[in-house]
DNA sequence: TCCGTTGGTGGACAGAGTGTACGGACAGCG
DNA sequence: CGCTGTCCGTACACTCTGTCCACCAACGGA
């Protein structure tokens, strides 16, 4: 059936784009295990990829070159996980809201590390510092459309100006699970998940109608 | 009358203090001209604050050690400069609060660029996330008092969580403060900080009693 | 004022990492 | 089968780091 003729990507191709997946998951493999990626070598990582240094430049240009390559994959990712809350579009409770977040949360938590990598990437190289607000400025339209619908449909605070709400909810929340990365105990963690769900609840959906 | 001899510090010592003052002003300079700190070299800072790059090695062990530096008289600064907020004790109106954070960012502000690159390099050197860390909870600390003896006094809400509440909340403020940066426009800027004192009023002192 | 001490300076050094180039080797493909 | 694409090792020039040291200016105590 699925012979390799009749695979649009030749035998090449597909070793190509392993060496590819090889050097990315590399990246994340040796940025989860305490090491930091500002001073993780090519060669290292390279050697982390069962390939050699030269080979890596063949596939990327540098180091943030690969990062921004991350970013995008990751970013697609997260707007796929936000989807649950920020798509709703009828009333709904508190506790439902909360299951909501925490969804999110579970799925946003695996890649907070290495979103901590672009976020400080970002600070000194531009591409990736765009990468990383297109990122951001997704997540803050949605939530804004989402404000913004709600209001219509009566579900949603209708004086709030959707846009800097947005914004600051969006930061509150990326900035705060970033930190979450480090909260181990479960119950802490339900903790400030119940708390977030709170403050979301009270500004947005609290005074509704 | 204030002779060198009545002077506590010797004049070696007053020139000891000016040169670790340029070299920190020079990171600053040269930051918030639009060169980052990951590619600066120790040369360039040097040269920017008139010295050498040997003398460099004398006053720091190397950048992250003056990063360290840099970030505790900026948390110290910035602890001051959140007093007017956190410190009150006492209900006050909307408006109030409005002006205060109208404060609070407009000392915070000139200061944010450097701090992104203090959690920046927070990602990749244990010492300066430490120190980050440090300054992070310490804000949340005095937000979390504010929070518990403003419930006791009747002027916040008493059902809050106070510690997970407050870590949302300086989340939000630090992480959005960080993005006011790029806000060039003022009225766009009143527009954010009004949206921020909604919200915050919102969470802490509306349903309070 | 004199002179010993202190401390900034420039230069040299080894070590590490970067990005580029190229030839050899090996496997895929026609 | 021979051609071609791709990976690998090696080498190169370059930049930056962190350390060391000898030199010398000027500081400050006597």
């Amino acid at each position: 059936m699925a012979s390799p003729a009749n695979n649009p990507t030749t035998r090449r191709e597909r070793q190509r784009l392993e060496i590819r997946d090889r050097l990315l998951e590399a990246v994340l493999r040796l940025n989860s295990s305490g090491n930091d990626f500002a001073s993780l070598s090519v060669e290292r990582l390279a050697q982390e990829a069962s390939t050699s240094r030269s080979t890596f430049y063949v596939y990327f240009e540098d180091k943030a070159d690969l990062l921004r390559s991350l970013t995008v994959e990751i970013g697609e990712e997260l707007e796929r996980m936000a989807v649950p809350w920020l798509e709703i579009r009828a009333r709904h409770t508190r506790q439902q809201l909360g299951e909501m977040l925490e969804r999110f949360a579970t799925a946003y938590l695996p890649h907070a590390d290495i979103l901590a990598v672009v976020f400080a990437t970002a600070t000194y190289d531009a591409e990736v510092r765009q990468t990383a607000q297109n990122l951001f400025r997704s997540q803050v339209d949605a939530l804004q459309r989402h404000i913004i619908e709600g209001s219509a449909a009566g579900f949603v605070d209708p004086t709030l100006e959707a846009r800097p709400t947005a914004f600051w909810l969006i930061s509150m929340i990326e900035r705060g699970f970033n930190d979450m990365l480090r909260v181990r105990e479960d119950s802490e963690r339900k903790l400030l998940l119940d708390s977030l769900a709170d403050l979301v609840w009270q500004a947005l959906y609290a005074l509704a109608d």
